[in-house]
DNA sequence: TTATATAACAATAATGATTATCACTATGAA
DNA sequence: TTCATAGTGATAATCATTATTGTTATATAA
């Protein structure tokens, strides 16, 4: 009746896309996933590596991370967890839900608020330790 | 020297652009900023909007909260607060400082995972009062 | 006030990510 | 195998945003 009970045909293609998002730990756009499949998917076109993934968040089977310069990142780990992006770089990581507010803050918020609260994203922004987050030296002069 | 000391002119329309956005609690997007101010500057560009919300953001007057459904949104106050955005008519709303995580999550974050970071965004996604979100009838079967 | 340098402007073209269309193909059930 | 239709590649269209360009407004000095 509803939209969920649409019949889905297994897919080659879905499978990989899925896979090389759930399997992968660097939060890849489309377009990644798009170019670490065309090798063992010449024909694949990047239309059906949009359309897929818009099928597999329907499904719940990924979720999107927001976008990083203009590009949505995709993350196959459901759980409730932040991520930190790299400004520099753009690289999205996995944070440990440690970092994550206590799971009452979005009751809280839902009854202070009046409003249903179904997700919540937490984000880090910053520089990662390739970039030259960490490493004391090497003042960054380009900002 | 660096960039900020490009030497900018006074701008009628970009005062006008950073007061639409600090006066305004709707949290709006460029073409909201562009359709806000329209009436008072009939000859108003939307490509003017978009280079002084540019320039604003450099010179940290505003800061984007994010996209939502594709369309970046600003926001003057620069505190660090939580967000809520109604996913489904798109409004945002600021959030009590009370239900950021703690400041010392992000030094911890940073120590933990070797990073630099600058800012963070923690954003409630759900449905707003408006929408339905509470008041509690009518189940909402076009989910 | 006029003159001059240039930041800001409106109009518009260009870009880049994403979505829609369509003729053809592959999947799954009979 | 046959059939209905979900899935696909190619490509066009859409939408937000950015860049370009010739003109206008602002700041400063004469």
């Amino acid at each position: 009746m509803n939209a969920r009970s649409i019949k889905r045909k297994h897919s080659r293609r879905r499978d990989a896309i899925a896979a090389a998002i759930c399997d992968s730990r660097e939060h890849p756009s489309a377009e990644a996933v798009y170019r670490s499949l065309k090798p063992r998917f010449p024909s694949l076109s990047l239309g059906t590596v949009y359309r897929n993934i818009s099928m597999l968040r329907e499904e719940g089977v990924i979720k999107s991370v927001g976008a990083v310069s203009g590009e949505e990142r995709f993350d196959g780990d459901l759980s409730d967890h932040p991520h930190f992006v790299c400004e520099r770089c753009g690289a999205v990581m996995d944070i440990s839900e440690d970092f994550s507010p206590r799971l009452s803050a979005a009751e809280e918020v839902a009854s202070r608020y009046g409003v249903a609260v179904t997700r919540r994203a937490l984000v880090y922004y910053g520089v990662c330790a390739v970039c030259g987050g960490i490493s004391g030296d090497a003042a960054p002069g380009g900002g």
